[in-house]
RNA sequence: GCUGUUCGUUAUAUAAUCGCGUAGUGUGGGAACAUUAUGAGGAAAGUCCGGGCAUCACAGAGCAGGGUAGCUGAUAACAUCAGCCGAGGGCGACCUUAGGGCAAGUGCAACAGAGAUAUACCGCAGCGGCUUUCAGCGGCUGUAAGGGUGGAAAGGCGAGGCAAGAGCUCACCGGAAUUCGGGAGACCGGAUUGCCAUGUAAACCCUAUCCGAUGCAACGCCGAUUGGUACGGGGAAUAAUGUGUCUGCUCGACGCACCCCGUUUAAGGCGGCUGGACUCUUUUGGCGACGAAAGAGCUAGAUAGAUGAUUAUACACGACAGAACCCGGCUUAUCGACGGACAGCAUUU
RNA sequence: UGGGAUAUCGCCAAGCGGUAAGGCAAGGGACUUUGACUCCCUCAUGCGCAGGUUCAAAUCCUGCUAUCCCAA
């Protein structure tokens, strides 16, 4: 699970998130909501929260394979785009398992690429 | 054909592209890459029972505490399952059933009612008395049939009997004791005696029987700085005292206290981890639960947590729902589809 | 993942088999010129849900549902 292998790196750390939930910039839409937050050096760095509030343990899951799938598909763009590295942590919302993989995808690529690009 | 009862099976499929976990093979110094195989359930859920496994004194004793409660069997074990018995429900197939003991002791039974485990209010009778007449008043004695209250009034119901009545006597029914027969047993059937016990143990309790505690975040191994603690070994003491662990208490057991020597905990990683009371097929024993034999097979093992996304086609348009140490059950959720057996009613032959 | 607790009126709650105390709030009335204070009256059709035991269940038993806490 080194760097090298995966284009992105999940955060674990309870630190890490309650760090983005501080400081970072939010963006909120239907079907999720995103903190994002500069980094340094390295990859970029994915961590997604699914809440008792989004359902049962399968709807948990599929929220979570959802935003994985459609980060890993924008991930690429964001890249192309942007030249800093940054920080994402998703929160699902009770809409997100209803929800298919391209509505995900065109809700990062309309409302958070823009957010970063305002920060610079 | 309609209405049911019951037992099972199944739980979208196919193709293409991109992507994920694990294992094997190959390339490579390594990171990694390529390729092949494989990758959630009938309930994986709730965590309600039982067991394996691991550690704690190798698993102690007594009391306390908790579970179970018709019988026989199945099983590693069980509160599970099978067959049977009793009770209840249904025309029936069939279904439900915590189903030991209030005759060891204690408790509770509100309100109502005269009276709640014994009683006598209204009554029903007999005796004698007073007022004196077609009756009334109070007294003594007998009684529990009738009245009303209640969930329950001391067996039920009918006949005899009697002053009036009463298991007072008798027949039938219910229950009890003794006894005979049948059965592996629960229990069933018969005979005799005899006239009798309010309900409640999912109240305390008694009887029989079972249960040590903690849970894979158990437990074992590796592990940097710093600090001090913990662990191991040896010695002294083993009289007393204090204290820790073993369940709550009592006993009992093993330590600790003083000295010397050695090692080391805590982030994290690895093991435990999946080959097992396993799966399938055939034969076979048993009414059945289940067992035996032979052959074949290997079928998730993640660690912020792998099964997804997109497109196309088909139809019944896809319910409930996601392994986390592993098994056996129970309970609960569930769109539907298919099959077997059986019952009742109607019609036809 | 494992262990434990709770649920009673709109809110806080008592109740340990015999038919749901109390306070706040709300509504009505009295007092007052009016308001507040004070006083009186009203307010649970069953105690989270469903079964069972019992003559009788919020209470006892069983199974669910929801919420909360602990270990990490």
């Amino acid at each position: 699970m080194s760097e090298y292998k995966k284009r992105y790196v999940v955060i674990k750390s309870n630190r890490d998130f309650s760090y983005l939930f501080k400081k970072g910039e939010s963006v909120v839409t239907y079907g999720f909501i995103c903190y994002v937050k500069p980094r340094r050096a390295g990859k970029n760095r994915l961590g997604i929260v699914t809440g008792k509030k989004v359902g049962n343990a399968v709807k948990r899951n599929r929220a979570r394979r959802i935003i994985r799938e459609a980060f890993r598909l924008t991930d690429p763009i964001i890249k192309e785009k942007l030249t800093g590295r940054y920080d994402f942590v998703f929160v699902a919302r009770s809409k997100t398992p209803s929800l298919k993989t391209g509505q995900i995808m065109s809700l990062i690529e309309k409302s958070v690429l823009p957010k970063i690009m305002n920060l610079g």
